[in-house]
DNA sequence: GATGAATGAGCCTTCATTCAT
DNA sequence: GATGAATGAAGGCTCATTCAT
């Protein structure tokens, strides 16, 4: 008995990713994706019990990933600007390391397919993150509004700025990176003047 | 020679949303969408050259409508901050009132179609906008950064909270929306402490 | 607008029975068919909603011609040994005539699609013939036994001696023809010594 | 070297059959065969050379079963019509038993697989019954007429009314056995008035 | 002997588009 | 202009069979 083939997991992985930001969902078909992968459609199911399985699952790899390396280096007794301010710079740099990645789960989370994710599991993985915010709010460090404006703010920006596809003509780099967290933590910081 | 018929047109805008907020891109097939809009698959072709070109003038229609939406009220002698806010207002009102068309132009930037808009001429629709924040700018009411990151401070956030498939737990009221205003103002504004 | 095309729509008729006769159930795809046909695969699903109505309609509109052919001739105030007779000489006659059709339908009702018929709307085709035997029973020129142990010594001997797939040592003419029904006579019929 | 599992075997014999039986030879693949008998894919091609010589097999073991138990008690010096009776007998009670078995063979005889057959080898199972027949004939207590017409009428109405598929309003029990055979019998007896 | 992994070929069906009326 | 019929190509998926362990 052959035994399941690691590689042939990771290549459906990559594959999946480089198809679906070439030419997006509606033209990725099985065959594609799985010539890409150097790989017959038909192994392709014995890792996926379908094309939309295989999605679904790629996309959460995917978000499993983004959170640790936007967790890296944070600990929970850090002060809530500089644990903020260490998330938002990893986050920048995971999605300027891995553009494709990014792509994909944008891609993936505009479309019918973010339905089928289980949004109170992904959000788990980043919990820590919601902590230091709840633990800014009650030391009164962050405004006291609805928690959905002030994570936002910290997100939205960075998936604006971050996306190639929406915008063109920004350049990631250290300074511009603080920069936008400046303006991020304005936003949500209380003004003591 | 009978005139194309404008209800039509308009049944074949309006199906081509609703079948792409339901089924998506990927399952939103013109035969599909043509039985949503009461019409034989051969008429839409009629009215637009193929299906690309369908989704395409689908997306600018909106686009446009939307430009016209967001500025109604504006005059150019406007206080930055009043002008600003009212666009802001504008566009939530927008978002809420015509939340298929919002969803339909999310799925449309976040995928390859995309790639098909000149973005030049969206942007033009919206050119009042940028030139008060660049007079805001000028007058040092406004942040003196790279003009992608005051653009998506301003715009992100709407998007974000509006966005139903994205944000669920947010409620798009009067005084949700300014509050959410004052944050993306003091993140783009100076402070002078 | 183009019309719908009997032709094809025959030809399907034509090409389904062939290519099940020929190959079977098992190996005749759509696309043989469809090749058989002359006709695209596409368009055999305008005709029909998918294979398995194509196979039904196809068995159903057999079945129907079959008992028309089965009644040619056949009054209801015929005489029962002639009017036995008449039907007997008559489905030996189709069966000869039409035997692709008839081992289409001997296949189709062994195996699970079977299921799939309405066997009481199939029934009707023939009810004449039920009546006939009833008046028999009644008459006293039938054995008074259960109707299918009848009915079985009545169509089961000849949809054996037809079938060339299952008895090839036989030559259906008039004179074995008539011998097979005295046999089936004698069955059925009381003995009156 | 290992001796091959009788109990695997067994076990895709009756899980060929269940499977046929269920879903049909169409949707009956290997895959689905092997699962339902607990076995790899692989494991069935030790036993059989492919697919078809598994089914092909499957029916032969069916018949000559069924051969076995059809001539259980006879004995070649018997009364024609205690013979006769008693192999009819027995093959209903065959045919009540093995349900299954039955319609499995049925199916496959009414399909392109029986040209797979060697027909007299089969046959050759059951030759005490041709034997008996004959020896009716030569004592002039059985009609002279085309072998295959006394055969149908012996056999064609155990097969239909023992089928469930085709003939499901009649009860199979011991006083309607009795009867049928007596129509089987007055077909192909002498009559002597 | 036994097995799950692996596969090219083929399955049924739907696709975007054009034809003929 | 408007339409349902028509289609070759492609869609997702499963097939019978073999491979490698």
């Amino acid at each position: 008995m052959r035994i399941k083939d690691e590689e042939k997991q990771q290549a459906l992985f990559e594959a999946t990713i480089k198809m679906v930001n070439e030419i997006g969902f509606v033209k990725s078909s099985v065959a594609k994706i799985a010539a890409e992968a150097k790989v017959s459609p038909a192994t392709l199911y014995i890792y996926h019990k379908n094309k939309v399985d295989l999605l679904v699952s790629t996309y959460l790899q995917i978000k499993k990933s983004l959170s640790i390396e936007a967790l890296k280096g944070f600990q929970s007794d850090m002060d809530v600007y500089e644990g903020l301010k260490l998330i938002w710079k990893n986050l920048f740099h995971y999605f300027s390391k891995h553009t494709d990645y990014f792509q994909f789960t944008e891609q993936f989370s505009n479309c019918p397919y973010a339905k089928l994710i289980n949004r109170e599991e992904v959000d788990s993985y980043f919990s820590p993150v919601f902590e230091l915010i709840q633990y800014g709010i009650d030391q009164k460090l962050i405004k006291n509004v609805d928690f959905e404006i002030l994570h936002c703010f910290l997100v939205a920006p960075i998936l604006h700025l971050a996306n190639p596809t929406i915008c063109n003509n920004f350049t990631v780099n250290n300074e511009n990176v603080d920069i936008a967290f400046d303006l991020a933590w304005d936003a949500i910081s209380y003004r003591n003047n």
